[in-house]
RNA sequence: GGGCCCAUAGCUCAGCUUGGGAGAGCGCCGCCCUUGCAAGGCGGAGGCCGUGGGUUCAAAUCCCACUGGGUCCA
């Protein structure tokens, strides 16, 4: 459904616009040239700037960035700081950061905070991976691209500009950059996203579209429209799109990674010889592909088809010219993606943001394979951290981590990939034959992908038969769907409605952080909960843990907090009757732990950034009242030496004495100030946050109850860390107290192992390694004696066989373990005979030679239990010893007989 | 957050489906052949079968938990 909407600006009026119809797409559009017929869009127009750029100079991303910031600031806007590309610094809704818009949402665009300027302007590098498959191939898609926005947040009461001074400022803009005003047109449309919705234009030159200009001005709520209080202008300016047309290269990437791509192609092994005519079919391809939406593997046949038509070429020789060329596009634009996302401090994993750099990562590997690069995905990366050293030095210093990171994950994607081809060899030898099946679960569980396969296939030879259906990756995630049958039940705990009258309980352990004691007023008593009209109990949050106690002497055993009302669980709420006012005393030992753990965890937290690296994020926290727990993101598992170094610093800073302050501030002020590490502990709500500052430490938006200075957290030991997931390290730790008593505890465990070998601490790893050395060498010895034993008893036992039946049989008890008798048995057993070895601890073994025809399983489960192949049986034998030996004696007379 | 796979000799792995005396190849040591090296032949050392529980007469093998690794998906 669309709202009613009246295009028309001052500008078009002043200028002399006409409003059109496109013929091709219906679209309406404004525009100064009469002769128009088409929008100007692709792909109702064709590119016509490629060889003919349509500004006055070319730019460089550099260039291109500053000149769009300096020219909105020139008229009246203010520039911010761009965000990072992982928009979960802020906000737990998206991923990545998809447009300049994401970094005021949802608080500013809520209307619930101010922005920090009005109207704004930013330069935002955003990423994008829905289209990576076709990166490369279209010569406009990116993965990482710019997002240069103006924004203006209108309120009733404070208005910025609408829709006038938008399409102005945008006209203004383009005729700066000398692109002819003619040749633009503004195509009415209209945006809808994220619950928002608005009218907009999209403004195209040349068959580009290179910026979209959008009013959101209203809220979706189910299928209709509400006008929001706050309406904002959103506009997006495709960057790398201006320095496109600003070059006229075939390709976006020839415009934006020139010196990349010549480095690029020099390395490359698998290129064709410098064709001629490339440039002639990149223009041909490019400006095909800017006619067709390209969606998937078939459009990309189509295109290919149609650009080998128009150039008399048969698709083949198209294929192999144009293929490593693309490859290399993408390789460019891939590791600019991944410029931005571990410069970031993004690390790879197997889930949310992580996945997706490794998943870019392991496409660029592939592709860097398939033309054989012979630089290094690092220098790569390194030669992009260089192009954007100027406008994103940040990048740069994470440049350490970026090397070390990406050494990492090329190793062990070398590694899965080895150990890969390892698999489907084998598999090959053994199967000739891989099914469907063979390789869901080959790529599934192993990320062995098919073509991988089909590869290894190829070296070894044979013919093996291996079909890749076109679905296959679809079917990969229908096996997932199958799976998904269970689901777990959300553990939220249900506290019961009070009613509208309850007004937010007045929080006292904020201002008063030592009283251990207090008076209230009760306002409601819903089951076993009351509520009072302040507290001094922290209701559990922030990872934090409960305070416990009692109010008028009844045990408080939980506390909530719900919409600011914070609920009291108590053992027993009888005598007590609302109107009443209460004594509330916390159990004070468990809050001073409570606190101390806390602190420790921002302490903890510093430390490990300054030891691991900046891209040390908390991912998760639990304080409690003994142990706490921090996970971090991290690379690689945390060595011994790391964790020694995080605990020494920890601890110089705890005797540092440096005071713990909290102040409230605004939202934007803390996030201009301190940055987005003050989100350690994930998006907090509202305006005003809570800010807990370590100076010289750590600073973090949090609602926990903290020491007043860091000596009182006391001794901070790491107890230990272990792997969480793929990129998560969790440490675990204690302090004060009970960090001695931790360590006492582990002293215990020291001195008793030495007290049992009766050796001081200090020897006891050489001892113990000397105990372990001689019980496998007597291990060693014993398996030994136990088989001469065997070959020795041979000859006490070699004169008592008997002739029953058809068979020599020996029947015999003898000491010794199974192992013994095993020996004893092989060595007397021969073509004809049988023999039963029992001893005393009821085990019996049954064996026989080639010749004999009776099963000893079935022998030996007529005086016990047990089991074993046809000639040996082993088991437990029932009963007395005499009278099982007189039992096996009869029944192998008896089988005989019978044969 | 969910799913799947793996852990056996120094290394790469088989054995596990269907429970019954721990295997192969490479590497290592010794001997033979050779002027020497490579190759070859013969012999040998090397295993808490990841840890802890359970089932069983019997567990590398079946079940559960844990630890460590790998991998796919949103």
């Amino acid at each position: 459904m669309k709202i009613h909407h009246n295009y028309r600006v001052k500008l078009f009026e002043e200028k002399g616009f006409v409003r059109k119809r496109c013929e091709r797409c219906g679209q309406y559009f404004w525009t100064l040239d009469e002769e128009r017929k088409t929008c100007g869009d692709s792909p109702c127009d064709m590119y016509s700037f490629i060889g003919n750029p349509i500004t006055k100079k070319r730019y460089s991303y550099t260039e291109m960035v500053k000149t769009f910031l300096k020219f909105f600031e020139r008229h009246g806007h203010t520039p911010v700081r761009r965000y990072p590309v992982t928009a979960r610094r802020w906000r737990d809704d998206i991923l990545l950061t998809i447009a300049s818009i994401a970094v005021f949402q949802p608080w500013v665009t809520k209307g619930i905070v101010e922005p920090v300027a009005n109207p704004l302007v930013i330069a935002q590098p955003c990423i994008r991976l829905n289209d990576i498959d076709n990166v490369g191939r279209t010569g406009r898609h990116l993965t990482s691209f710019t997002m240069g926005g103006h924004h203006a947040f209108n309120k009733e009461d404070r208005e910025i500009y609408w829709t006038d001074r938008t399409v102005e400022l945008c006209f203004n803009f383009m005729k700066e950059l000398g692109i002819p005003e003619e040749s633009l047109t503004f195509i009415e449309s209209w945006w809808e996203g994220g619950g928002n919705a608005g009218p907009c234009y999209e403004v195209t030159s040349h068959g580009v579209e290179l910026a979209t200009l959008v009013f959101m001005k209203y809220e979706k709520v189910g299928d209709t429209y509400r006008e929001m209080p706050l309406r904002v202008v959103d506009t997006g300016y495709g960057i790398e799109r201006f320095l496109w047309v600003s070059h006229g290269t075939p390709t976006i990437y020839d415009a934006l990674f020139s010196n990349i791509i010549e480095r690029l192609k020099e390395s490359a092994r698998n290129i064709p010889g410098e064709s001629l005519d490339m440039e002639e079919i990149l223009k041909e391809s490019a400006t095909l592909a800017g006619l067709m939406d390209i969606e998937g593997r078939g459009d990309l046949k189509i295109l290919r088809r149609e650009v080998a038509r128009r150039l008399n070429m048969d698709v083949e020789k198209l294929e192999r010219i144009l293929t490593p060329m693309e490859d290399i596009y993408a390789i460019a634009d891939h590791t600019r993606c991944l410029a931005f996302m571990l410069g970031d401090g993004i690390v790879p994993s197997n889930v949310k943001e992580g996945y997706l750099a490794r998943l870019v990562l392991r496409k660029t590997l592939r592709y860097m394979e398939k033309v054989g690069i012979t630089l290094s995905l690092g220098e790569i990366v390194d030669l992009h951290l260089e192009e954007l050293k100027e406008l994103y030095p940040e990048l740069l210093e994470m440049r350490d981590y970026i090397m070390d990171v990406i050494d990492v994950e090329v190793k062990r994607y070398r590694e899965t990939l080895s150990r890969g081809r390892g698999i489907v060899e084998r598999l090959l030898r053994s199967k000739k034959e891989i099914t469907l099946e063979d390789l869901i679960e080959l790529y599934d569980s192993k990320g062995i992908p098919p073509e991988v396969v089909v590869e290894v296939a190829r070296e070894i030879g044979g013919d093996v038969k291996i079909e890749i259906p076109d679905n296959f990756y679809t079917l990969v995630a229908e096996r997932h769907e199958r799976k998904k049958s269970e689901e777990k039940e959300d553990k939220k705990k249900d506290l019961p409605p009070v009613g509208k009258d309850v007004e937010k309980t007045q929080l006292l352990f904020y201002t008063y952080p030592k009283m251990r004691e207090f008076e209230g007023r009760i306002l409601k008593i819903v089951d076993n909960y009351v509520i009072l009209d302040r507290t001094l109990f922290y209701p559990e949050g922030g990872g934090q843990k409960c305070d416990t106690g009692t109010i008028q002497g009844r045990r408080v055993v939980d506390v909530q907090k719900k919409d600011g009302i914070v609920y009291h669980k108590l053992s027993s709420v009888e005598g007590l009757k609302e109107g009443d006012v209460v004594k509330g005393v916390i159990d004070w030992e468990r809050r001073v732990n409570l606190m101390r753990n806390h602190t420790a965890t921002h302490i903890i937290n510093a430390v490990a950034q300054m030891v691991l690296g900046k891209h040390v994020w908390q991912a998760g926290s639990e304080v409690g009242p003994e142990k706490s727990r921090l996970d971090i993101t991290h690379y690689k598992r945390i060595s011994r030496e790391e964790i020694k170094r995080m605990e020494e610093l920890a601890n110089k800073i705890v005797l540092d004495n440096i005071p713990v302050k909290t102040t409230f501030m605004d939202r934007m002020e803390a996030e201009q100030r301190y940055g987005f590490r003050i989100y350690q502990g994930g998006v907090v709500p509202g305006n005003k946050l809570r800010i807990v500052e370590i100076e010289g430490v750590d600073v973090e938006a949090c609602g926990g109850t903290h020491c007043e200075s860091t000596l009182e957290v006391g001794y901070i030991k790491i107890l230990r860390s272990e792997r969480v997931q793929d990129g998560v390290e969790r440490l675990v730790y204690t302090s004060g107290i009970n960090a001695v008593k931790e360590v006492s505890a582990m002293e215990d465990i020291l001195l008793q192992s030495c007290e049992i070998l009766g050796v001081p601490v200090e020897r006891l790893p050489k001892t113990v390694e000397r105990f372990f050395k001689e019980w496998k060498k007597q291990r060693k010895v014993i398996e030994e004696l136990e088989e001469k034993i065997g070959e020795y008893k041979k000859y006490m036992l070699m004169n008592k066989f008997r002739k029953l039946g058809d068979y020599q049989v020996l029947i015999e008890e003898m000491e010794g373990t199974p192992k013994e008798l095993m020996t004893t048995a092989d060595n007397l057993v021969g073509d004809n005979t049988i023999v039963v070895l029992l001893n005393r601890d009821g085990y019996i073994l049954c064996k026989c030679g080639k010749n004999v025809n009776i099963d000893m399983v079935s022998l030996l489960r007529t005086v016990g239990k047990g089991g074993g192949r046809r000639d040996m049986a082993q088991g437990k034998f029932l009963g007395d010893i005499e009278e099982v030996k007189e039992k096996l004696k009869k029944e192998i007379e008896k089988l005989c007989k019978n044969q």
